[in-house]
RNA sequence: GGGCCUCUAGCUCAAUCGGCAGAGCAGCGGACUUUUAAUCCGCGGGUUCAGGGUUCGAUCCCCUGGGGGCCCA
């Protein structure tokens, strides 16, 4: 029960959302809607734009269009408007308004009502202005719809907080934000149609599931109330994509979204699309054939090449033999001395000491090799570098080489320094499978987040009978990510952020 | 999780040693019929992230909390 006069909800507002506020009221007291339903548009900007690529200054066409678009730019002068109109694609046109054609009214009514950023239809003749700018030479015009916020200086840059928070806005203000957005979709429509040219069949599998597995990561937890249970968001596909070549879909394929319960930094995000191909009768140097040719054939819809331009303008190109060297060779090369699946955890642990790589007392001789090579080697591979044959306990989905049991055939892929892919040659034999998900399950219970969990349907599904099977895996933001050497931040549209 | 940096007008950023909080763009009023980040004249616009402390006086120094960034684990 105040005594003060109720306070209008605008008072608090910044100055200029109260002026364009007010520029909307005004429109509804003069009945034009600020909003209207639907306007006049016969072309898009573009399409006037095609229809006349080369007029020369001072032109008119005849052509009478109407075009809407967002306005970016205004320069009004006592008898003549200016304003840039920008749509969808980035496309640009000016728009022309004399007090010649529209009458005083109308030019007075553009000059007070019409904001950077509002939604404009403009209808007239096509025209070119005496500087040779490819105009529409306004007979009427109309509000398509006010924006009631100030767009930010197009000339400076944004903050990074806002592009990431208010991404509508750094769609609207940045053209590298919409280009990434069209080359992202490129990339899933190129691996989609090459995948879909070699037979591969794309699925859909569960995101919600009762165990997590296919990989060793710490899941998101949630419940559901119909069965009165914990459910975790997925942290991998493979598993019920192996479900899939064991019911005989022997090419098969997912693209859609992961969840990982773990820090967010420039290249994670607790969200992310992965690829995962498995393909029957293959084995992990088929799979980085068709890794290697993915690739390729995204960095050719992309940039037209196998060559790469990052965002620093630097250039790469992707096209050349990629190499390929044993885990134990590349980690014999960075430390100077020999290192084989024979060298002794003890012996390791010294080599550690010397380069200062740090380790656990418990850790075994491959999680050591796996620190070293971590510390010592990735961050090298700048060029494409397929990194093979694992210590077997590292991979406990992979199959045991076929030359030295102690080793998986698993590759992992690094370009420019970090992971974008992996692949197997899958373990198929139920037995061992159950064996190497037994000893995960032990590495749960002595309270590793992120060991997987002895999945009873996988194993069941894979006891009828898993095909010799080569298997793939792509983080699709960090494919992006290598071709534009943009942050992940930027790859994806919207990642998440804390609450304001 | 630890360390360092940062948060000021709608946006991008200044503010000397602790002494009246400023600029550019944007906005408002005026002039201008060929502009291209238009130009010219004039004007307004601030919870300096929040809370607390020190001080005659805090954007500035200290503490706590929050947001963001970088490095490390």
């Amino acid at each position: 029960m105040s005594e003060e006069p109720p306070t209008s909800p605008d008072d608090d507002l910044p100055e200029q959302m109260r002026v364009r506020r007010a520029k909307r009221a005004a429109l509804l007291e003069q009945d034009r809607d600020p909003y209207p339903v639907a306007v006049e548009r016969t072309h898009t900007l573009r399409e006037v734009r095609a229809a006349h690529p080369d007029l020369p200054p001072d032109t008119a066409t005849g052509d009478v269009v109407a075009v809407t678009g967002r306005v970016m730019f205004v320069r009004n002068t006592g008898k003549l408007c200016f304003a840039t109109l920008r749509e969808g694609d980035g496309t640009e046109l000016q728009a022309m308004l004399s007090l010649a054609l529209v009458g005083a009214d109308e030019l007075a009514r553009w000059k007070a009502q019409v904001d950077l950023g509002d939604h404009v239809q403009v209808h007239g003749e096509v025209i070119t202005s005496r500087r040779g700018e490819l105009s529409v030479m306004a007979e009427s015009w109309q509000l398509a719809a006010k924006s009631l916020r100030p767009l930010p200086v197009a000339h400076r840059e944004l903050s990074e907080e806002i592009r990431v928070r208010q991404r509508y806005v750094d769609l609207i203000v940045r053209p590298q934000a919409r280009e990434m957005v069209y080359r992202r979709a490129e990339v899933l429509r190129t691996l989609r149609n090459v995948l879909g040219e070699r037979s591969f069949v794309e699925v859909e599998t569960p995101m919600l599931q009762l165990l997590h597995g296919g990989a060793t990561a710490r899941p998101f937890v949630t419940n559901s109330n119909a069965l009165d249970s914990e459910l975790y968001l997925r942290i991998a596909t493979e598993l019920f994509l192996k479900r899939c070549v064991v019911g005989g879909i022997e090419r098969v394929f997912e693209i859609n979204r992961v969840f990982r319960n773990e820090g967010i930094d420039s290249t994670h995000s607790p969200e992310f699309t992965t690829l995962e191909a498995y393909q029957a009768y293959a084995t992990y140097d088929d799979m980085a054939v068709l890794t290697r040719d993915l690739v390729i054939a995204c960095a050719r819809a992309v940039f037209g090449s196998t060559v790469v331009e990052h965002a620093d303008g630097s250039t790469h190109d992707l096209g050349g033999e990629w190499r390929s060297v044993t885990m134990h060779g590349a980690v014999s090369e960075a430390v100077g001395e020999e290192v084989t699946p024979d060298t002794s955890a003890e012996r390791l642990r010294k080599i550690a000491a010397t380069h200062d790589v740090e380790v656990a007392e418990t850790d075994s001789a491959g999680t050591i090799v796996l620190e070293l090579f971590e510390k010592l080697v990735e961050h090298t591979l700048q060029q494409p570098t397929f990194v093979r044959d694992y210590p077997i306990e590292l991979r406990p989905l992979a199959r045991r080489h076929r030359d030295d049991p102690r080793l998986a055939e698993a590759w992992d892929l690094f370009i420019f320094g970090t992971e974008l892919g992996v692949a197997y040659s899958e373990l198929v034999d139920p037995v061992e499978q159950r064996e190497r998900l037994t000893a995960q399950a032990l590495k749960a219970a002595a309270g590793d987040p992120e060991a997987m969990q002895l999945d009873e349907d996988f194993l069941r599904a894979m006891e009828y009978g898993l095909p010799p099977t080569g298997g793939m895996g792509m983080g699709i933001d960090r494919l992006l990510m290598t071709l534009t050497g943009l942050g992940i931040r930027e790859t994806i549209l919207y990642p998440l952020v804390r609450s304001e």
